[in-house]
DNA sequence: CGACTCACG
DNA sequence: ACGTACGTGAGTCGT
């Protein structure tokens, strides 16, 4: 038998909680539905998580409870409950109802004393308890055996009180919370508590006196006071408030623990309800709905001899691959279709095919690809290049909506209500069951990604017209594709006995600092886990705990930094994590991915992924290689040109992104500063510290320039003082000067986000679009990351546009001149190529011109560049 | 598989 | 009062 587990929903907290976190969103029928979605997203990740055998949704009764008898103002003042919620709940009640959940509520109590009781007596019963509400008061019942659970933020995000967490939080047991309540009372309930008192001072209190009639009885004894004077006026107004926080648990319930069996949820209701509601993206995702949905019916044909007639002047072209690694691994084969004929080309046939290549690099024949990247550098390896490319499914959603994920074209066909193709996990399994299927299954499912790619290919485009981003996606990402695509196929030469030199020096280094941190610990202990280090740091050596994350001590690099003056094993902590990292991620990972064939690595650029339009890198990741600390700058002298007699050479935009601001804000004083070329944090700091040129220090200019950052990033007090390590005051000082200065820059920031507010989303110099649903939250974090983000994209995806459109140009213009200069990488404001020695003089020239032309600007754009026998050199 | 940490722009 | 800087990817630990 296993063990009982009892979980009690608290109803109405819940829908409240959800209705308030999440945007108000409608159903098809107009019908708001933002807290039951809420409440069902929570429902399922806590069914998932906790596997209860009971459970019960509580809800409140009617407008009074035995507690107005008492109190007559108990829950005065609340505001009605808005229309928008109260339609809502007739379908959360039929949401429950079809998950076969119980639901109860009681005259004359409340939701809370519900769960109290039936808490307690599960408890008395050796049941595991579990409560979830969106309402702290429930924390009062948390003990051994009772977890409480409160969501945060969304609502999947959820807050565990247990005794222990409780008293970490409050230093408070949980029944001290209830006395808690009483002193500092509780507005949203309309408790009074004791006026003047606070969160702090009243866990001050009940630190000293325990409870509330503790705290009365010895009263007298407590040194004259304000505080004092306080407490005394009050006496009666703390007891009944505490009486009035504290959970009834002996409420007259008609409904027993044996009438709580969860059966678990009747699908089909619960697929209908989901229906009724427009929960698309829950159906999607569903478990409960088998993932093979059903598909009509289409012919296909698998080609065993590819002939000319097969192949039209427009065809969608699917490159089946057998994983995401196309630098390495195998083609399945090719899907074709023009809507009426759907083919598949078994790969050892498409290989051999003398006409399919020949229509392939027919640039006259319009191909219709999923992905035109991947399937370009996949099919080359074979000596087939692919021209004609019209369009590209992943790149033309991508642009339509940045945060449509996935490379799966059943995914991506799914986002724009085509159905008739099955997601690559149906038919290959994942995991451990991951195989190819036979030849009719697999022709089947990649024909029908071709058709797939055909129908939607309309649809996009209207789409991307519709929105003025045609040319953005056309004369953009597109022609970029087959640039990355070539840059990924060159790879970067990377000189291995460079890396294995550096690694067994790492190795060696690792191992004294290794020594010399186990006997100032007194003890071995592995250092790279974060938890068995904050024991050490924390507990054995009691360092003053600075941060700590949700599952403990924080022992990040910034808060060892504060730490370092207090142990001398800090500062050998701090240096074996800077070795350690650089030995696994950049020596040992690295060397991994060099393909022995021509020791080179081979990004990926994913092109469909960030939110802002910037780029990617992935396996390996070639935008991170170290470069601020000189230990780790090293690594970069392993990065060599693939030629004798060649050099790296790299170009980097100077303060794109400021310069981006100044153009988009138009400020006459930033604006200004760049035609000047102005040194732009030191003439920040001149203006935020009122100060001439020559008196701004180099820690002005180091707090100008974390507030550049601040101001580029959505600018917070919070973060900024952070950043300097100062009083949020100071910050926000700063801030308020800066604003002053840059009057331009508060403008622009502020219309940018009503734009936001008003449209849902924001774009970048080149029409690049980003939603921003979460702008009109009524939560405030949510709404406030927005706000940032609203302020950060236009700024961080313009960048992103002005160097994509730059590779373009130089990629033309490397053609034009017809140079053997190759462009290798993109580091988001810096492009790197490799040339021959006798065509520097002529990179030096073109390359700065075709990056600072790329797109005018209010402001010049200014580009720095070097080149050296290694990555290293070309600083 | 999530959390944490740390590398880059 | 709320709790944060923007955008990424990889290695490691521990459930």
């Amino acid at each position: 038998m296993t063990k009982e587990k009892l979980l009690l929903l608290d109803g109405n907290s819940l829908a409240y909680r959800a209705f308030f976190a999440l945007p108000l969103l409608t159903n098809e029928g107009g019908i708001h539905t933002n807290a039951v979605y809420g409440f069902t997203t929570m429902l399922q990740k806590i069914l998932e998580e906790e596997k209860p055998t009971k459970m019960l949704v509580a809800f409140d009764a009617g407008k009074t409870t035995f507690r107005h008898e008492s109190f007559q103002e108990y829950k005065g003042g609340r505001q009605k409950t808005p229309p928008e919620l109260s339609e809502q709940f007739p379908y959360l009640r039929k949401l429950i109802d079809a998950y076969q959940i119980k639901r109860y509520e009681l005259e004359m109590y409340e939701a809370d004393d519900i769960i109290g009781t039936l808490a307690k007596s599960a408890e008395k019963e050796d049941f595991d308890v579990v409560i979830v509400s969106g309402d702290k008061d429930l924390t009062q019942l948390a003990s051994n055996r009772i977890n409480v659970y409160i969501t945060r933020k969304g609502m999947t995000d959820i807050e565990h009180y247990t005794p222990s967490h409780i008293e970490e939080k409050y230093g408070l047991t949980p029944n001290q919370i209830i006395d808690m309540k009483g002193l500092m009372g509780d507005t949203s309930d309309n408790i009074p508590g004791v006026p003047g008192v606070g969160e702090k001072t009243a866990i001050k209190l009940l630190k000293e006196y325990g409870t509330v009639e503790n705290l009365y009885d010895q009263i007298e004894g407590m040194k004259a006071s304000k505080m004092k004077e306080k407490l005394v006026a009050n006496e009666e107004q703390a007891k009944l408030s505490k009486q009035l926080a504290t959970i009834n648990t002996d409420a007259p319930i008609t409904i027993t623990l044996n009438d709580l069996a969860y059966p678990g949820p009747n699908e089909e209701e619960v697929l209908n309800v989901w229906q009724e509601l427009s929960f698309k993206s829950l159906i999607e995702k569903s478990e409960f709905q088998s993932q093979v949905h059903e598909t009509k019916e289409i012919s296909f044909s698998i080609i065993d001899e590819v002939s000319t007639d097969l192949l039209k002047d427009q065809m969608a072209v699917h490159v089946e691959l057998e994983n995401d690694h196309y630098h390495t691994c195998k083609v399945l084969g090719i899907g074709l279709s023009n809507g009426e004929s759907n083919l598949f080309v078994p790969f050892d046939v498409a290989a051999k095919s003398e006409p399919l290549r020949l229509w392939l690099e027919d640039a006259t024949k319009e191909k219709y690809l999923s992905d035109s990247k991947v399937a370009q550098a996949a099919i080359q390896r074979y000596g087939i290049f692919i021209e004609g490319v019209s369009f590209d499914l992943l790149l033309s959603s991508y642009i339509v909506n940045p945060a449509i994920s996935g490379e799966d074209v059943a995914v991506l066909a799914n986002e724009f209500g085509y159905r008739d193709v099955q997601s690559n996990e149906v038919i290959y399994g994942k995991g451990a069951k991951w195989a190819v299927p036979s030849i009719e299954v697999l022709a089947e499912h990649v024909a029908r990604k071709a058709l797939a790619v055909w129908t939607l290919k309309p649809t996009l485009e209207d789409k991307l017209s519709e929105n003025e981003q045609y040319n953005l996606y056309k004369e953009l990402e597109l022609p970029l594709a087959s640039i990355l695509g070539k840059m990924e196929s060159e790879g970067i030469r990377v000189n291995i006995s460079t890396l294995e030199k550096m690694g067994q020096e790492l190795t060696e280094k690792l191992v004294v600092i290794e020594k010399e941190i186990y006997e100032l610990a007194g003890e071995k202990f592995n250092i790279n886990s974060p938890k068995q280090l904050g024991v050490i740091l924390f507990e054995k050596l009691e360092l003053p705990v600075i941060k700590k994350t949700k599952t403990g001590y924080s022992t990040a690099a910034d808060v060892l930094e504060k730490l370092e003056s207090e142990h001398d094993i800090v500062k050998h902590i701090l240096l074996y994590r800077q070795l350690a990292k650089l030995n696994s991620t950049y020596i040992e990972g690295l060397t991994k991915e060099v393909h022995p064939e021509d020791s080179k690595v081979h990004t990926t650029f994913q092109q469909a992924l960030t939110s802002t339009g910037r780029l990617s890198s992935t396996n390996p990741n070639l935008q991170n290689i170290p470069i601020r600390l000189e230990e780790g700058r090293k690594i970069r002298q392993a990065f060599v040109p693939s030629h004798q007699g060649w050099v790296l050479f790299s170009a980097d935009y100077s303060q794109i992104e400021l310069r981006v601001l100044a153009h988009m804000s138009n400020d006459e004083n930033l604006v200004d500063a760049f035609k000047q070329g102005m040194d732009i944090h030191t003439r920040t700091a001149m203006d935020v510290f009122h100060v001439p040129a020559d008196e701004v220090t180099s820690d002005m200019r180091r707090a100008a320039k974390a507030v550049n950052f601040g101001i580029v990033y959505g600018i917070s007090d919070y973060g900024l003082s952070q950043n300097l390590n100062i009083t949020r005051k100071e910050a926000g000082q700063f801030i308020d000067k800066y604003l002053q200065s840059f009057p331009g820059v508060k403008e622009y920031m502020d219309t940018i986000v009503q734009d936001a507010k008003l449209k849902g989303f924001v774009t970048t110099i080149l029409n690049r679009r980003r939603y921003l649903p979460d702008i009109s939250s009524s939560n405030f974090n949510l709404r406030s990351f927005a706000e940032r983000t609203a302020m950060n994209t236009p700024i961080q995806g313009s960048a992103a546009d002005i160097i994509k459109k730059a590779m373009i140009d130089m990629d033309a213009r490397l053609k034009k001149e017809g140079l053997k200069s190759k462009l290798l990488l993109q580091v988001h404001d810096e492009l790197i190529l490799e040339a021959p020695k006798e065509e520097i003089e002529i990179l030096e020239r073109i390359v700065p011109e075709v990056m600072e032309n790329a797109i005018e600007l209010a402001v010049p754009l200014k580009v720095d560049f070097s080149y050296g026998d290694t990555w290293y050199e070309a600083k």
